[in-house]
DNA sequence: TATGAACCTTCCAGCGACTGGAAGGTCAAG
DNA sequence: CTTGACCTTCCAGTCGCTGGAAGGTTCATA
């Protein structure tokens, strides 16, 4: 399939795409006329980044998560490592998110009305509790 | 404090903080030397974007996560619309990591030795299920 | 009181990750 | 065989920092 298509499934701008092609990500086929041609597992992948990126991941752990995902080294321990990084990685922004909304929902219900700038919820919201 | 111990406490390096300040997201006091003097109020913020930015939320939303922080405008019905965006964007966050982090795991476990590119954890992966 | 390290200041340049636009080639429909 | 929607490359610009230069402040120690 052509690049518009592939930006359609997967939520990424035909820009992006070529960036992420020129920087070595991803790597499609090219038709006769010099079209890109995307196949079901480049969609894949893109959809990938698309989603890591938006988590907040920088492009160059996305290279190693889709290593991950690439079959050549699956079974390796230095990518057993990695990926155990990732989890932790994964698990702790799960954590940061979880106190974020559960901050924003204080704010909204509980703290109505408080206008103390040194509101208690405050410092909960900027993560008081560890340095 | 001085920026130095802004920097400590928040996590973030002085030179992002001075950048914030250029783009109008922190105004700390200035001492008589000109140097820049945080309130734990600052750091509160500061610690905020840390977190915030790290999980993927651009500066422009930052800011608008800041604003619902700042009391003036806490009670205001379009300040709980944007407060209700944001609680859906943190969820689908959640999701996606979730559903990342599962996927990790499977890669790790079930389909060590498998070497198959079409890999069906490779549909899972790129979140295949929805377009 | 002076010297030096460790802070702080501003300013400017560069990088990572896109993003927009120009200039031009390809393709399917009418 | 033209029109319009695609595609191509290339170059420039933006956003969010980040490093470094050049210089001022503070504080401990000689």
């Amino acid at each position: 399939m052509n690049i518009g298509e592939a930006s359609e499934r997967s939520g990424l701008p035909s820009k992006t795409i070529r960036y992420y092609e020129d920087i070595g990500l991803i790597r499609p086929d090219r038709g006769g006329n010099g079209y890109r041609d995307y196949a079901m597992t480049d969609v894949h992948k893109l959809r990938f980044l698309q989603r890591s990126r938006g988590l907040g991941f920088s492009v160059e752990e996305c290279r190693q998560l889709l290593a991950l995902y690439e079959d050549k080294s699956r079974a390796s321990a230095d990518v057993k490592e990695i990926t155990q990084t990732k989890l932790s990685e994964i698990d702790r922004k799960i954590r940061e998110l979880t106190e974020l909304r559960r901050t924003l929902e204080h704010l909204v219900h509980a703290c109505h009305g408080n206008e103390r700038p040194d509101c208690p919820i405050l410092g909960e919201l900027s993560g008081e509790r560890d340095a």
